[in-house]
This record gives structure tokens, C-alpha cells and sequence, in this order.
DNA sequence: GCAAATGTTCGATGACCGTCGTACAATGAG
DNA sequence: CTCATTGTACGACGGTCATCGAACATTTGC
């Protein structure tokens, strides 16, 4: 009880002008996690659970913590789901031309 | 010498077809090598000695073989020196706007 | 031939990554 | 209340990353 945190800390999502293009690569730059957006692409918010992911619940919660914390992704909660969606008006007003550049990849 | 090599291996370079975009993501994810490439994005052919950057020699030798080996960019023997430029048209090719809207963001 | 210039190679090092399993927390259904 | 569902927290783990310094290689110029 030395930090006595009285709720749960929100989860950390960066502003708009605050999102770093290493950090935002870095991000996009794993395949569970380019899978994770591309399922995203669409605009539907999602919850975790709807990935079918080749990793167990741990690890997807990394790699969705990986993209909030970049700036990639939102969430937010719902009940006990945390619904997913990508920050797509964000990350065009700062990086144009780069979601849609890496959307339209080949997968391999 | 149990490996006798008869001459220096020629640098790897993946064909154009072998680019793999998380590679290539992870590639662009570092500040430095993201200074090299915008330097590069003129077009013209630099030695590894014309960049100015914060770290050593052989830093710089492997920031540029990641470069190399993922395929943004070409790198040319010339006498003592080693001529970078970027593989433009091949990561156009492939990846379509990618390279042109990272060359686009602000550098914080 | 010798020395300078330009890079590479190698080993070390500390930090971070992606993965897992277990335990825990919060919400919703019965 | 109890239990299932959905997700987080934490610790461990092997592997990779970015960095350095020291030694080596290759070409050019004197």
C-alpha cells in the first residue's frame, strides 16, 4: 500500500501532436500487430477477444498496450471488454499518407 | 581457416520481390536511420563518411547494413568508400506510397 | 612500400522485445 | 451470491537491438 492508487490508472493514450513516427513504426512494424489493423481498417471498434490471434490473452494484451501507447490505436471500455478502434483522423493529420501507405501493403 | 572464403561476400540486397514490409517498418523505426534515409531522399548517392551522425563507425556500419539488408537501401563499392542511396523505385514498387508519406512526417 | 582514409568485423554490454503462465480484477448472467 | 467472461499485472525467459571499442581490411596517395 505504498502507492495507493485509488482506481484504476486510464489507460495511457497520447495526444495527437504528441505521436512520434519512430515509435508509431516501431508499432506497425510486427505482424500480430499489422494483422491487428488491418482487421481494424474497416472502422468497426472491436474487442480483443474478436482477434482470432496466433498468441495467448497476455501477449494481445501487449501488443494492444504497444499500439495505444504509440498512439496507433483507442480503447475503451465497455462493460468487461475494451473495444478497439484505430485512431485513424489522428494519425492522418500528423503522418499523411502513411496509414493508408501501409494498409494497402502486401501482407507478405 | 575452415571457412576459406576465397573473397569478401558481395553485400546482401533482397530483390525487389523479397521486401518484406514489418522489415522494412522495423528498418525505418530508428531515429538515425531515419536521418540517413531523408538525407538520401534527394536522390543522390552519399558515402557512409558525409552523413553526420551521433554515433560511432561501426554504429554507422550497422545502422546502414539494416538499411541495406531490408531493402531501402542500395549500397555500391568505390574505391575505399561506400555509396548509399535508396531503393526508391523498388520500395514504390512494392509498397506504394509508403516511402514518400515517412519522408513526409515531421522529424518530432 | 607506407601511411592515411574509409569501412567492416568481432566481442561485450545493457536495454528492450515478444512470448508465456499464473494470478488477479471487473463486469455481467444465472 | 456465484460463476463465467474478458481482460490486466507480474515475473520469467530467451532473443534481438543499439551501442561501443579495438582490431582488421582495402584502396588511394605520397
Amino acid at each position: 500500500m505504498l502507492t495507493p492508487e485509488v482506481a484504476a490508472p486510464p489507460p495511457l493514450h497520447p495526444q495527437r501532436d504528441e505521436l512520434e513516427l519512430p515509435a508509431v513504426l516501431h508499432a506497425l512494424s510486427d505482424p500480430v500487430r499489422l494483422r491487428i489493423i488491418a482487421d481494424l481498417a474497416s472502422g468497426e471498434e472491436r474487442s480483443c477477444k474478436s482477434f482470432d490471434l496466433p498468441v495467448v490473452k497476455s501477449t494481445c494484451t501487449y501488443h494492444f498496450r504497444v499500439l495505444r501507447e504509440s498512439g496507433v490505436i483507442r480503447q475503451r471500455l465497455e462493460g468487461t471488454t475494451r473495444l478497439n478502434s484505430l485512431r485513424r483522423e489522428d494519425l492522418d493529420a500528423r503522418f499523411p499518407g502513411l496509414l493508408d501507405a501501409v494498409l494497402g501493403c502486401p501482407v507478405s
